[in-house]
DNA sequence: TATGAATGAGTGTTCATTCAT
DNA sequence: AATGAATGAACACTCATTCAT
């Protein structure tokens, strides 16, 4: 409704939902009181509540309009045909997911006590599952390797791309999708 | 699922980490209060203070005395010599990360926001680590394939073992195990 | 119910006011906010404010408007003399309080706490009752008993016919004027 | 639980409840807040929580306590045979409904908007409509005069009896017991 | 006359924590 | 070891009211 021009405040929502996705990722929805996103976004704490009736609808706008896989643009070409590893460190590249670092953090965690976070998750993934599915369809040229296969390295890399830095951060293990799409390839290659 | 005495009824502390431990993984750290807890636990408010003087230090406990990763009994053979995908698939089957599936989920979602659960889910994540490796690289009797390329298999596969459940129940896509122990040993393998 | 133009939709005053005659009644004064006045007379919130300053003068104007005690139409009839049981019956059949169930429910509640609600109901209530004294003094011929006596008689006459439907609902207890009017008769009577 | 010794200061949760009753009388149940109920009670605030979970458990708390209607000692004489007048006025001395000018304000205005109030309102009624309706009974010796008279003059006396002080307070309209009782008392006379 | 964003004090309620017993 | 009253800061949310348009 409210396009915050480019002359350095946004408006008073916009304010408000930057402020949230900040505090949501970095202690968590519970862990961060309305109070403190009204600080944070420099509005008075009603107004948090003139546009976001209850808090949660605060998460559920943020994950409405702050979450979404792109749309395949015309003509695109999703795949390499011959070189899956080429084509699944391409999407890799360019993910379809649009979501910031911090609104990942967001999705991954609330998830798991928020149905409605948790339904737009399972839906994000099983976008980017189905383009890397149709991907690997279009660079492998003959039925090589059966479909049930082709599934399973689907989902391992859908699993690896979304949560790469969430698994990173929260273990300590870093995974390289470039290397990934190299394993996952030779295990669907000649 | 806990060490108590023999009596039947588990002693106060140990109920009131069962009950943490249910409510954590339901709801949360943070949505569960102290005084819920004490309610589950059928004990009084104040014994929880009493053996926990802030409520962090039960998630401590928890974590510290419900989640640990199993010492290799002596001369247990870890590895199947030429079949990868087998000694994989087994590692998955006597998961040496021993944690419920309640503490399981707790691990995953407090890591974010809670220093300490974070390291002791790096350091589990790290043994199942370092055991993958181990059992891959006894698994393939040459250097056949360079140690870099093992170590991105050993890193996907743990990813996959240990948040297999919370994937599943988080994005609604179900990986089996055994199917990415097969894809992973064909990447590595003749 | 209240004087609105003829054009079908009331004036955006009058829906305030129907609207906070009905909130007023079903939860109380305190307990109807202006917001949801506004809602429910689907106008918009400022809009209140510019009719009526503040949320009491909203009561006010209904209090003001909305009850009143009819004037006697010149040459009327008051009474049926020697018959007071007749008398009064007549008078609750035309009861001159005009004011709807719900401005009664809310006058009665209100008058409590708020001075000029008070004010007005005290003024209500001697008006019906200079009304019923006077009837049953012309209904009775001679001085046949004190006036003391049909005082008493009026004002617990008129104590009935205003809180009836106040009584039954809170008390459960049903009251049927004609019979208290002919128990009145009767005691002042032949 | 706690029968506030004669020590002065009564235990917490009566200075809870007479603070309550003073402010629920003096402005309303809505517009007395736990706050100024915990400032006039002279208590923290979360005390009051304490006691009661919710603010409405206070109000039905005090109702519960704080309002009933006396048994009938044994061996009580209700009536005076022969003398419906003074039966009624002695009835009305010695009030079977116990309950403080306050607690009785409250019953009657919040009865409006909060069913289990009103429920009790309504027992209290109907034990005091009994009790009159038996006096007269017992008072008017052979079957003089119907039932159903009797019944009105018996819920007549009794809304008089339960209602006068708040019909005062809230009309200026004063009713004498005593002039009520003899007044009901010739109806039903000889 | 009409409108809805803005404001901040106040509301009921929850909470971790303390402490005397 | 066990208990529950006590505490006050913080929380989500509501509200009457203002004001620029």
């Amino acid at each position: 409704m409210s396009a915050s021009g480019g002359t350095g405040t946004a408006d008073s929502r916009t304010r408000i939902l930057d402020a949230a996705e900040a505090l949501f990722a970095d202690r968590g929805y519970e862990a961060s009181s309305t109070a403190r996103i009204a600080g944070h976004a420099q509005v008075p704490k009603g107004l948090v509540f003139h546009y976001f009736p209850q808090k949660i609808d605060v998460l559920v706008a943020l994950v409405d309009e702050r979450t979404f896989v792109e749309e395949l643009p015309d003509g695109a070409v999703e795949a390499l045909p011959g070189d899956p590893a080429g084509t699944l460190s391409r999407l890799a590249r360019r993910l379809p997911l649009h979501a910031s670092p911090a609104m990942r953090r967001i999705l991954f965690r609330e998830a798991d006590t928020h149905r409605s976070v948790r339904e737009r998750l399972g839906r994000l993934n099983g976008e980017v599952f189905r383009r890397a599915r149709h991907a690997l369809e279009l660079a492998l040229p003959g039925a090589r390797g059966d479909q049930a296969r082709l599934e399973v390295a689907a989902a391992t890399f859908t699993a690896v791309l979304i949560y790469q830095e969430n698994l990173a951060s929260l273990t300590g293990q870093h995974m390289d999708p470039d290397a990934v799409a190299d394993l996952i390839a030779r295990a669907l290659g000649a």
